[in-house]
DNA sequence: CAAGCCGACGCAAGTTCTTGCGCAATCATG
DNA sequence: CATGATTGCGCAAGAACTTGCGTCGGCTTG
């Protein structure tokens, strides 16, 4: 073996024992031979234990399943924005891009040394997906914070955005303008967030004493594509308005009003979800349902942070309330002519 | 202390010999053995040596500046699925996201040890920034790969768009359409690629025997609001086309025609830069230059792929050809009545 | 200036990790 | 079925690393 300790401390003219406490960060050792080690063993071409490069650089890993949808981006903005602000540095990474699992992403954290993960939507939004590696954070007690609705029982804390009052809000809307057969666009059927949309429906159906029509809800992936097929058959139910789970979703619907030769929002009216950057400048300007992101990104950093610096927090959801901004592509129902 | 070894040694069923020889790496194991001793090392919560790492998850640190133009996370999520399928994990960093600089994220990757770094857009489109860190790269050796336009003598490969050639197209199709007084909304006059974009523009007016008129051109920050705000100034001007150096810019572009009562493209035509996502969603749907971004970001991945291998590359620029994609934003120029 | 204190460090015992060697199990072969 | 090769693993010696304790020198204090 190489006797690292006993080729460093000659070269710095110290002891072993030296060496050693400065490689471990013991105390008992003067500032100016602490840095003569570490740069002898800089020199020697010694790796430094990843304890020594830990306070550094602060990392947080950021889980974000995709970049496609535009929510995800301006959240990584928000979050990696409150992290700097802490002297927290994130690291993005995204689940569902090619290979990397998020599983494989979670031992890579791990591996890194990061002081917590953030993730923003994921495996943990779905009943039927794999929730082993958030055990596996747990168990290792790393700070973790969930934002989004999540499966139930994975102990971690969580920020959402309250997904049934956002729909009963769209629904109120589209009611107000005297639509009647109103759709829903989701996202995969075990989607804790589409679930918890589907319910806020229920709920405010029954409000206005009107029966769930299963036949006006449809399953999408998370793709515009997949939003435009989904609305190709909702429209073949004769919806007159739709609330969608997404913006990416909501732009299908549009796509597929259109195809169908129906015009938005005069024939159909289309409502999204997240206000994401540039709906307003779609066409027509999109009414959506903005989550306040900003507060719900500060919120998870501080949830991390807390943690990271030792205290327990509380693991119930923090729900936030969103709020309908009215654009250009709902309108008053039209009398069939 | 707490005497791993022993304790992962029980945890397993094996001696501590044979959890020594997993970690270090050492043959004389079976993988079946290696595989359960790692495992167990991970739920336990011990660090692996570095050693184990490296093969495993290979980092490779994608720097991009921001987020919010849509083109980023486009070209994160190319580089990111191509570095996968070589087995490499990116670990994306948004350089201009509050206090952490581009520098320290360098410092950062160079000490999470990373296997390369690529950036997309940053310091080194702009003359007047700091570029001592890629000089650092450079010393460490690191494999280091540039996508989009850098300035002159940084000596790391390079992939990039001709944005000349990209500028004479979209001055070719606006002449085409009969305009005359064609404006020039660019990034900040620093900008190497808005630069070259500039030298494009004076070669397609020289061709047309025009003089350039520096009353047509505007220098913008990378923001919509900011594109808007230069628009104003070139409408006072009289154009009647516009080529913008970014989508968001010609989305800010729009917004400033709209403002001035004119109608796009009827009164104003407007080309963007990208071809980012949903433009074909915006009102009107964007005319603009597409960056083969698909292309673009292979090879990257392919320049570094290759340093990390070791070969030597060339550092000479790889250029992309653009493509322009005419939409609803240009149109030919409305006789003044 | 003696006394006391304290930080920095080395000594060496103690602990933990590494590795040469050999045994046992498995497998291919004559 | 015996034989030898091969592989996986434990044993235990010893190498490498850690740490309690004591020493030394400098600094403060009475």
């Amino acid at each position: 073996m190489t006797r690292r300790l006993a080729v460093v401390a000659e070269k710095v003219g110290v002891s072993e024992a030296t060496v050693s406490r400065v490689l471990n960060g013991k105390p008992g050792v003067s500032e100016a031979t602490r840095e003569a080690v570490l740069t002898a063993l800089d020199v020697l071409g010694y790796e430094r234990p990843t304890r020594l490069r830990g306070e550094r650089a602060r990392l947080v890993g950021l889980v974000v399943p995709e970049l496609q949808n535009p929510i995800f981006p301006a959240l990584a903005e928000v979050i990696g924005g409150a992290l700097a602000q802490q002297g927290l540095t994130a690291v993005l990474c995204t689940s569902s891009t090619g290979l990397a699992s998020e599983a494989a992403y979670v031992d890579l954290l791990l591996q890194q040394q990061v002081s917590g993960v953030i993730f923003a939507g994921g495996q943990y939004t779905e009943a039927d997906a794999q929730h082993d590696h958030y055990r596996l954070l747990l168990q290792r007690k790393l700070p973790t914070v969930l934002v989004n609705a999540a499966v139930e029982g994975l102990g971690h804390p969580q920020v959402a955005c309250d997904d049934g009052a956002a729909v009963e809000q769209a629904f109120g809307h589209l009611t107000a303008l005297g639509h009647e057969r109103i759709g829903l666009l989701l996202g995969p059927p075990d989607h804790v967030p589409s679930q918890r949309k589907l319910a806020g429906f229920a709920a405010a159906s029954a409000r206005v004493g009107r029966a769930v029509d299963p036949e006006l809800i449809d399953n999408a992936m998370f793709s515009l594509e997949s939003g435009q097929a989904s609305m190709m058959r909702l429209l073949e139910h004769g919806v007159t308005g739709v609330i969608c789970a997404s913006d990416p979703l909501a732009l299908g619907a549009i796509r597929a009003a259109r195809r169908r030769g129906l015009h938005v929002p005069r024939d159909v009216s289309i409502i999204g979800y997240d206000d994401s950057m540039l709906m307003t400048c779609v066409d027509p300007a999109l009414t959506t349902i903005r989550q306040p992101i900003e507060a719900m990104g500060k919120a998870a950093v501080d949830l991390l942070v807390h943690q990271v610096e030792g205290s327990k927090v509380r693991t119930a959801e923090l729900l936030y309330e969103p709020e309908l901004v009215v654009r250009s592509s709902t309108a008053p129902v039209t009398v069939p002519t």
